[in-house]
DNA sequence: TGATTTTGATCAATCGTTTGATTAAAATCG
DNA sequence: CGATTTTAATCAAACGATTGATCAAAATCA
């Protein structure tokens, strides 16, 4: 269908390395051009030359954005296993290279930043990445969890308890600074990445438990 | 112990309101000061006489947040009750009046994205909020879950646990694009809120029933 | 009146962008 | 092949616009 977008290089690259970790860290307003030139070693005027502008380097760090997350987390176009254990276990690895990696991998790690201004902001780019990104991903689990349980699909609840599932993991990410903070832990390393893993699998299982009964 | 901080009045409320709304729309660089005096109808150098500059201005706003959330949530004090049915109908409780809260409130629709924000630059305000409101909240959710389940309330496991259920609660709020955008939602009311509701009640039971088996 | 609050004007600093010059590699030509 | 032209990329410098801050004067209040 589409080709699979080929990663930059050069110093297209480095700008957009240090757009995505500057717009993350404080914002895209609050991130000059020159701060971003420097970070990258070259000139300011190479943001002009190469996207257009501020702007366009924005729309570029969207786009790394996905192309990022697609090579990482992308198997969507897997058949979805039929059996409710197969169901089940995909879902669990699924949850549990989503922690790892959302919380611990460093290509991921600009990323979240970035996107939750952008969802907060909710621009373009937040539509790129949710067509792209977050609709089939989310499609695909409430078809694994309709596998799992045998319940619709696409039903409101069904959606409803992949989001409620999605946002305990994401919740860790997003309020990073706060669970670190009340668990004492100085990183949030692979260890602790793995207790938390641990426990959404264990919620997962409680809850498709539950689900299936009724 | 604390004086209850008063509500502003005047022109240094309009401003404070003014900001909140901005800052979490915008982001705090993004927003000029002229724009703010604009929105609050007033001058300026309004901002540099009540509150000192742009930065006294989100000082201000981030102890609007904790004296809105206080006022609103604010049961802190009570003892924690012993019965494990009333542990459990007070966390319920409590997640209900936070989800109707935190998603329907015209009181805390601003608070959120502002919040977001802070969180995200981990200035000095996620410092104040999180002493004053994140962490006394978390613990006595933690000590409910305790009498709820018999577990030891101050236990990694249980503050994780916690953690998880309260990340399900706001990943709806903060990923209301999202989540109104694949739920074909026009907005999030009270009807909404409800069922959202319902589904983080139904989830809790099922981890409490988990808890108190093991 | 004296104290408090609001206002309009002005400041230096910084913003994103544009410009013309410069360089080196690629393409074209004789 | 060597000579020439074209292209892509980067740079320092400068542009006008906007930023937060400042201050004296005006207005309002008690």
């Amino acid at each position: 269908m589409t080709d699979p977008p080929k990663a930059p290089e050069g110093t297209a690259a480095d700008l957009i390395a240090s757009g995505l970790r500057l717009f993350g860290q404080k914002g895209f307003a609050a991130t000059s051009t020159r701060e971003i030139a420097a970070a990258a070693r070259t000139n300011v005027a190479s943001i002009a030359y190469h996207f257009g502008g501020k702007e366009g380097l924005r729309r570029a760090c969207g786009a790394e954005v996905i192309r990022r997350m697609g090579t990482a987390l992308g198997n969507h176009g897997a058949p979805v296993p039929a059996a409710p254990q197969a169901a089940i276990a995909e879902m669990e690895a699924t949850l549990r290279s989503m922690c790892a990696f959302v919380t611990t991998s460093p290509v991921a790690a600009p990323l979240v930043p970035f996107m939750l201004r952008e969802v907060g902001e909710g621009g373009v780019i937040f539509e790129l990445v949710y067509g792209a990104m977050i609709e089939p991903m989310h499609r695909r689990f409430c078809a694994l969890w309709a596998a799992a349980t045998g319940q619709e699909a696409e039903s409101p609840r069904t959606r409803l308890l992949v989001f409620s599932l999605i946002g305990q993991l994401l919740y860790f990410r997003v309020g990073r600074p706060v669970v670190t903070r009340r668990m004492g832990w100085d990183t949030l390393g692979p260890a602790e990445a793995g207790t938390i893993a641990d426990l959404l699998a264990a919620n997962l299982h409680s809850l498709i438990e539950r689900e299936r009964r009724s």
